[in-house]
DNA sequence: TCTTTGTCAAGAATTATTTTAAATTAGTGG
DNA sequence: CCACTAATTTAAAATAATTCTTGACAAAGA
């Protein structure tokens, strides 16, 4: 909680009670929910609140370097709390996005064929574990 | 060519001149276009084709496993004529993808803290070795 | 206090993609 | 070659995600 606001105070980051309140939804939260996630969340609190204003916070937050923006799935970004490198995996049955704690040389920036790396990003799609466990096979 | 009717006819594709256009104009095409880039193509040989013609032809040749959809641009997907698993260079400054081909431990589908795997995508963004040799540091 | 200047947020607009429904076509068998 | 039927194409409209525009507001200075 506190920690969020230092941060962005010391980063020169004007802070308006909208963004407190994404910045605050998304910390600690491991769901990585989309813009209209947080949109549909906020509103309750702030019922005039615009998508624009969510989607223009979490850009501010994401250029703080606060949080990381992923694009797992084709239909919509999904927002990740955790700014550090990690991997992902996406169930196409509950479609939720899980983080994937695995070390992997790829994730390290650095060079690739001549090309400068400054981000990676690694995604794994199939079924997770609780599906796997509660259903069969894998399709719906 | 002979080849991509080949195989579609085998897996039941119903082959139309808009299908086998598209078909063809990915073959061999690395750049890795998107719809549009597709849909722009074609209709100076098809005049009135259309653009949900194009989507749909690219879902039936994704369903067909011969092509593959790449979602590392969040604003819009391309597409790339290899459906082989391989990884991805995002360059931010011409904005091409280019193909990586290193080999990875973690781009062979198996299983990840017990989530079953059935595909993978890597992305690396950065600027590509052409833009480093051309220009300077990275950004324009 | 009165400008001036700049920033923010919400509604409007734009963009990629999908859906709709009618017209056309591919594949099949006679 | 023709007729039939199911599948496909098309243009237009709908939809959904994201971005742009502009008025409102606030801080800074005269
Ligand atoms: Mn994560
Ligand atoms: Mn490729
Ligand atoms: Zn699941
Ligand atoms: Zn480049």
């Amino acid at each position: 909680m506190e920690r969020v606001i230092e941060r962005l105070r010391k980063k020169d980051v004007v802070l308006t009670p909208q963004r407190l309140a994404v910045a605050e939804f998304l910390e600690g939260n491991t769901a990585h929910p989309t813009a209209d996630d947080v949109y549909r969340k906020l509103r309750r609190k702030y019922p005039t609140i615009s998508r624009a204003t969510v989607y223009t916070s979490l850009e501010v937050l994401r250029q703080a370097g606060e949080i990381q923006e992923l694009t797992i799935r084709k239909e919509e970004v999904c927002f990740d709390s955790d700014p550090t490198p990690h991997h992902h995996f996406f169930c196409r049955r509950c479609k939720r996005v899980l983080d994937v704690h695995i070390g992997c040389p790829v994730a390290r920036k650095g060079w690739v064929d001549g090309h400068k790396i400054d981000g990676v990003q690694v995604y794994f799609y199939g079924v997770c574990s609780r599906c796997l466990k509660s259903g069969r096979s894998g399709m719906e």
